[in-house]
DNA sequence: AACAGAGCCAACCGCCGAGGT
DNA sequence: AACCTCGGCGGTTGGCTCTGT
């Protein structure tokens, strides 16, 4: 560990935190004009006072074109209730097979509503059957908890810059956007304005 | 209308393995 | 052969939003 103190002031300088559409918008248009690899000189090249691994993570798990969010169908849940029955917590590997899916967003699905779903199974049943069980039945049957689909209406990628414009009483956006209740940004707007700034 | 609690999601942290020097 | 750096993975945490009282 401790690989050297560093300079502090280096250190200093390493953004954390949530994503402003500022960073979003360099790390697209960086990544569309040199193409992905080696993130740490990614992140230093592009300006970004991010480390490689943060960059990498914003890029797969909410940037990239082909990412997908929200609405996990029925046929995804089911699916991922079956690669986790065999493989385990091997997220990556389960995402694989979920065009579009991170293992960011199926790791973070199955631990609030499948293992929320096992726990209340758990308790309802006594002891009978384990949880794994249940949820293989459930999926067998294709019918899955009763939380089925909370995200039908799961509202399209706002975007994270907290324009709130979802949530007007949610007043404390970035100072930058927060103006208009049409500051609503999603990946497509994102990329169109990268596109237009094309380089 | 205000407060408290629960739920959800994005991001960070630490560890491990692979590749390069 | 040993060491170092980077990328990837899984686990965990913090903050925001929603819902219920």
């Amino acid at each position: 560990m401790d690989k050297k103190p560093c300079n502090s002031s280096q250190d200093a300088e390493v953004r954390k935190g949530p994503w402003t559409m500022e960073e979003d918008l360099i790390l697209i248009n960086y990544i569309a004009n040199h193409g992905e690899g080696v993130w740490n000189s990614l992140a230093k090249a592009a300006g970004l006072k991010r480390t490689g691994k943060s960059c990498r993570l914003r890029w797969l798990n909410y940037l990239r074109p082909d990412v997908r969010r929200g609405n996990i169908t029925p046929e995804e849940q089911l699916l991922i209730m079956e690669l986790h029955a065999k493989w385990g917590n091997r997220w990556s590997k389960i995402a694989k097979h979920l065009p579009g899916r991170t293992d960011n967003e199926i790791k973070n699905y199955w631990r609030t509503r499948i293992q929320k779903h096992i726990r209340q199974t758990d308790q309802n049943m006594n002891h009978g059957q384990s949880s794994e069980m249940m949820i293989d039945q459930q999926a067998s049957t294709s019918h899955v908890s009763s939380s089925a689909d909370p995200m039908e209406t799961y509202s399209p990628p706002s975007y994270q810059v907290k324009m709130e414009s979802d949530h007007p009483s949610a007043g404390t956006a970035l100072p930058v956007l927060a103006d208009s209740n049409d500051s609503y940004w999603s990946m497509e707007d994102l990329w169109s304005m990268q596109l237009l700034n094309g380089d």
